[in-house]
DNA sequence: ATCAAATAATTAGTCAGCTAATTATATTGA
DNA sequence: TCAATATAATTAGCTGACTAATTATTTGAT
């Protein structure tokens, strides 16, 4: 059918994958693998503890998947789990203070190359890519749920 | 920093997510989950019986990776691992009739929910987003190997 | 006030991806 | 020719994601 869309489902296949693999790579230089990395990085943007609950949305796994990463991280140190004071059943996500001036380093890593693989685009261009993007998503939510 | 970028981040990290995520539950009723409909529908897209290698390729994982999926398609009598006569290193991995027929069905679900999310997107923009991600592609092959 | 339903974290079990190392065969170069 | 290197598939072992079920606590409805 529409060429088009054969491109854009190939190159949303491709593209986040090559980001992924190339951060990762620059990341493991600091013996954080795969999915650790972005943990300390979405505490490190938040800039305060936060739930569980929270966090994995914000990292964008489960609450499940997250506890055996927490355990790891943990257990070398740079979080700590907190229990919450309203609400016994939760805890909040500190960073440590080794952990607060790691996660400065991996984000300017990640930034760095940010920089490096969005530098080159033309402003226009990329917001209307932004909004096609963001039109995708919508359409996903949509389809999802029929009607509500 | 730039805000456009950390948008365009979020929206790479999180629409591919939701595509596959979509994708996966409707195919699910056919029995297949996650990986192994990927295979089938390449293959049956390709029309012809792939070396594993190129297979691997199309579907954008390691060949080792590919090993434990065609076991189970095997196993299932979806596929057949038919040996390469100029090189007897090699494997053809062929369709079987029945999953000839499946693959079609398989290629028309998943083409629905590509028109789906795409149907409403204007063809221009639509364009300027392919172009803005074959850049981010092109970037992310650069990084990968500094000079050559 | 109490009991039912919802929610936060966890555990258990499955599936899918990766890298590194192995085996068999091809290709290449001295 | 034949030894070194490269390539196709595989195996083994690790990491990370998911769903379903469990436990503790909170919220809500009567």
């Amino acid at each position: 059918m529409s060429q088009s869309h054969q491109e854009v489902a190939e190159l949303l296949g491709a593209v986040p994958k090559a980001w992924r693999a190339l951060l990762d790579q620059r990341l493991r230089p600091y013996g954080f693998s795969q999915a650790t990395w972005q943990v300390l990085l979405k505490l490190g943007r938040a800039g305060e503890p936060l739930l569980q609950n929270e966090l994995a949305a914000r990292v964008g796994i489960e609450p499940a998947s997250l506890v055996r990463l927490l355990d790891v991280l943990q257990a070398d140190g740079w979080i700590v789990r907190q229990q919450d004071e309203q609400d016994r059943r939760a805890k909040r996500i500190c960073l440590t203070a080794k952990a607060e001036q790691l996660s400065g380093e991996l984000l300017q890593v990640a930034d760095a190359l940010k920089a490096e693989l969005l530098g080159g685009l033309d402003a226009q261009e990329l917001q209307t890519c932004i909004k096609v993007l963001a039109q995708i998503r919508a359409a996903a939510e949509q389809a999802q749920e029929p009607t509500a």
